[in-house]
DNA sequence: AGCACGCCGACT
DNA sequence: GTCGGCGTGCTC
């Protein structure tokens, strides 16, 4: 008897043990999909991870329902790096895999319900009113089945499963399970003639079965023009789209139909590929400068001696040069690479950079692709095992690689390589470089301002460093100038948020054609209301947060949860009508540097403006393009984007990025201000920087004014190491969530004083988070600083003990308890 | 994560 | 007395 360890994409430790049917023991392996029953009526799409010979005692073994394909779908080291994520980040394999493979490929089973015909309500036994209802609302879809979600939902029953059981034991009702198979193969539509090349006795048959003049006549027409029916030396006939004959000749699909009713054409379907780039063929490399091909040198010689790399080049340094010369090296050996960039929103840029040189060996990876893109770039890198290069989000160092030499981690410090919610909360760079040392890769992290983190282990011998302090063909640094908001005020050289050198600066880029980049980190209208009769601020009713006024939809949002609400006419507390809004948010700059700069195109760039799959796109085209003048955004406008005419760069309140409560503030801000201001004066024009701040004597000013990196990393090491902060320790924060304000601070205060006693000062707090409550849950977070070589499975040992004698205790009762390792 | 069970307050 | 709330425990 053979048995296998299937893992399940569920939040449970560990895999489960299921029996190998007689007649799939030998076609059975790791890695494989199966569909497996779990609970009483469920099947999931699980993974072997195992085969073993034991049987396992103790509960009643379920046997594998079936095996899915005749390969496996995850590779050699994945499982293997599956495993490392959940161990260090404190999650379960299960979360790992559900994160890591699209939804397509798991397919899972739905509950399905339908009437009993014929059944009839005993006279001495009748129907409980509930029962009663759920038969009438199955009954009235008139369906021969309802899934038991949609039927839920109709009849607003919300707990249905004990009244189905009930209806099924009065033999009411008949339930199946069915797979929902998620993924679609995209199907074309294409249209040919019947009759068959050179056959001119029944091409004369079709002329004429249609009429003269008629929409079928023009079709047959157009079909024999565009397969080629008729040209000499085509080898093969074009295959030809519905849509090209419909758009060519004007007829309807309705007319095509006909025709073939007729016999005249055959009408058939094919599945075809989504990669819309497909076919496209590669062009030669890009040339270096020989400042850029002495470093490519450096990174080079440095793999010889180190395995991670990293490239510290100052904004427009030309690094992405450097990464193709670096793909197209390892893709000529015959291997994978994977170019990682930290928000989908670089990949447009991007992707046409690569393809102009790889062509159609560029595949993306990113969340705004549909799941059936993602299900075929997956089936692609198993099916496929000539070289490719991946451009994707942090979601892709989980894809199926078979021979990655190259990972990329391009701006390496970047927050968003952290997944915060749900578990895993991995940081994608940091599980790039353990993916490539598990497949003997290479890896090159890349950034204008690397973390503290990366560039301590560069200094410290731990990672090879190669620099490239220069802009690509001598263009020059931004001059940064700091703008005294309290001295401009002073002298009433405000209006609004503005001060008059920023206005000066924008109007000045605006004269001499140039454009413009306002940066604020804070979206909508204006981040507060408040009754300016008693003070009262309108809180969100589930978090403990302000709400935000949006002006275009005239709602208060709250931005942690996302309700709207209504702006009150009076204010709830007092009944005065005094409700007013304070503070700046983008909404509100635009609307601002509208009213300075009348005429002149704006645009807006922010999570409001960009929900659709295309706007940030176009926002970004059209301020390439010249279409707008000013750009106004949040941190979506840092981000390592690519335009040539912009010169003035304008950070509207630096003190909202420098102000924030904990110990990565600063670098945060350092970095933020910087890659803004590296957005001026990209090519050969001079960029000006105009940073407003009513603290201008902040010390990392200093630092920003001169861009001097070196001398912001030598004071913010210190500090870390003064304050014993990362990459001194590793940081991993204990949540504690309750929907009681009280109960979250009793389970809090016993969970650290527990811990304490195993680990002593590395335990610091609980605290209250800045917003210590979202989504109606009370949030308590504890510190734990760890030794860097201290063993994380003895962390997660201990940790994991303490979870369950306050379990056993009944003391975590209604309490949600998770880790961040690694927080950002 | 689902899902079922079981215990409580709020209505017919 | 039933209905529906949610806390608790289990899933190979």
């Amino acid at each position: 008897m053979l048995y296998a360890e299937i893992l399940l994409p569920v939040p449970i430790a560990g895999t489960f043990t299921y029996r190998v049917p007689a007649e799939m023991e030998n076609s059975l392996g790791v890695g494989h999909r199966v569909i497996v029953p779990f609970g009483r009526r469920k099947s999931y799409t699980g993974i072997v991870s195992a085969l073993t010979p034991l049987e396992p005692i103790g509960y009643e073994v379920k046997e594998i329902a079936m095996r899915i394909d005749d390969r496996p779908i995850v590779r050699h080291p994945q499982l293997k790096f599956w495993n490392w994520v959940a161990d260090y980040y404190l999650c379960t394999p299960g979360e790992v895999y559900k994160a890591a493979v699209p939804a397509g490929l798991k397919i899972e089973s739905e509950t399905f319900i339908s009437p009993v015909p014929g059944f009839e309500e005993d006279e001495n036994y009748r129907l409980s009113t509930r029962e009663l209802a759920l038969l009438e609302g199955l009954l009235a879809t008139g369906e021969k089945r309802v899934s038991l979600d949609s039927l839920a939902r109709k009849t607003g029953i919300t707990t249905v499963g004990p009244v189905v059981n009930s209806l099924l034991a009065r033999n009411a009702v008949m339930v199946s399970e069915n797979l929902v198979e998620r993924y679609h193969a995209r199907k074309e539509t294409y249209v040919r003639l019947s009759a068959a090349r050179g056959d001119s006795d029944a091409l004369h048959a079709a002329f004429d079965a249609v009429k003269k003049g008629s929409k079928q006549e023009s079709a047959l027409l157009a079909l024999i023009e565009l397969s080629g029916f008729m040209r000499q030396g085509l080898a093969e006939l074009n295959e030809v789209t519905r849509t090209a004959l419909m758009e060519r000749s004007g007829a309807t699909s309705t007319v095509i139909a006909a025709m073939a009713k007729k016999g005249i054409v055959e009408v058939y379907t094919r599945k075809v590929s989504r990669f819309s780039y497909f076919g496209v063929s590669g062009g030669g490399l890009p040339k270096l400068t020989d400042i850029q091909g002495a470093a490519l040198d450096k990174v080079h010689k440095s793999w010889l001696e180190k395995d991670i790399t990293l490239l510290h080049g100052v904004t427009s340094s030309g690094k992405t040069e450097l990464y193709i010369h670096l793909i197209d090296y390892v893709m000529r050996r015959g291997r994978q690479a994977l170019y990682l960039v930290p928000e989908i929103a670089l990949t447009t840029q991007l992707t046409s950079r690569l393809q102009r040189v790889f062509g159609d060996k560029v595949l993306i990876y990113h969340s705004r692709f549909s799941d059936n893109e993602r299900v075929e770039i997956w089936n692609r890198l198993l099916d496929d095992p000539s070289p490719c290069v991946v451009i994707g989000a942090r979601s892709s160092v989980f894809l199926p690689f078979g021979s990655l030499g190259l990972v990329i981690v391009d701006e390496e410090h970047e927050s968003a390589y952290k997944q915060q919610d749900p578990a895993p909360r991995y940081n994608a760079r940091d599980a790039a470089v353990v993916l490539a040392s598990m497949h003997g890769a290479k890896t090159l992290l890349g950034s204008a301002t690397p973390s503290v983190e990366t560039f301590w282990k560069a200094v410290n011998g731990r990672y090879g460093l190669v620099e490239l302090l220069e802009r690509y063909e001598g263009g020059q640094l931004p001059e940064m100038r700091l703008v005294d908001m309290t001295l401009a005020r002073k002298k009433g050289e405000v209006k609004g948020i503005f001060s008059d050198e920023l206005r000066e600066d924008v109007s000045g880029a605006l004269g001499r054609g140039m454009q413009s980049i306002l940066f604020l980190n804070r979206r909508g209208y204006a981040p507060v209301a408040r009754c300016k009769m008693c003070g009262f601020v309108p809180k969100c009713d589930h978090c403990d947060v302000s709400l935000t006024y949006h002006r275009r939809i005239d709602k208060l949002l709250c931005h942690y949860c996302g309700t709207p609400y209504a702006v009150p006419d009076v204010c709830p507390a007092c009944k005065e009508p005094g409700i007013e809004v304070l503070g700046y948010g983008t909404e509100r700059i635009e609307e601002e540097v509208d009213s300075c700069f009348p005429g002149v195109a704006i645009a807006r760039l922010d999570l409001d403006t960009t929900r659709n799959k295309d706007s940030y796109e176009n926002i970004i085209e059209d301020f390439s393009r010249g279409k707008s003048q000013i750009l106004v955004g949040t941190q979506m406008v840092t981000k390592g984007l690519d335009f040539g005419n912009v010169s003035v760069v304008g950070v509207v309140n630096a003190d909202a990025i420098i102000n924030f409560p904990d110990f990565r503030s600063a670098e945060r801000a350092f970095n933020m201000i910087e890659q803004v201001a590296g957005r001026a004066g990209r090519k050969n024009s001079e960029g000006k920087v105009a940073i407003q701040t009513y603290s201008p004597s902040h010390p990392l000013f200093r630092f920003l004014l001169s861009h001097d990196y070196h001398g912001f990393y030598a004071n913010e090491i210190d500090e870390r190491r003064r304050f014993n902060y990362p990459p001194f320790v590793r940081v991993i924060y204990i949540y504690i969530k309750h929907k009681d304000p009280v109960a979250v601070g009793s389970i809090a205060n016993d969970l650290a004083s527990k811990l304490r006693t195993l680990l002593g000062n590395r335990i610091s707090g609980p605290e209250e988070p800045t917003v210590a409550r979202v989504q109606t849950l009370y949030i308590r977070r504890i510190m734990l600083k760890v030794e860097t070589n201290a063993s994380i499975s003895k962390v997660k040992q201990l940790l994991n003990d303490v979870r369950i004698e306050m379990t056993n205790a009944g003391r975590l009762s209604g309490a949600i308890v998770y880790y961040d390792v690694d927080p950002m």
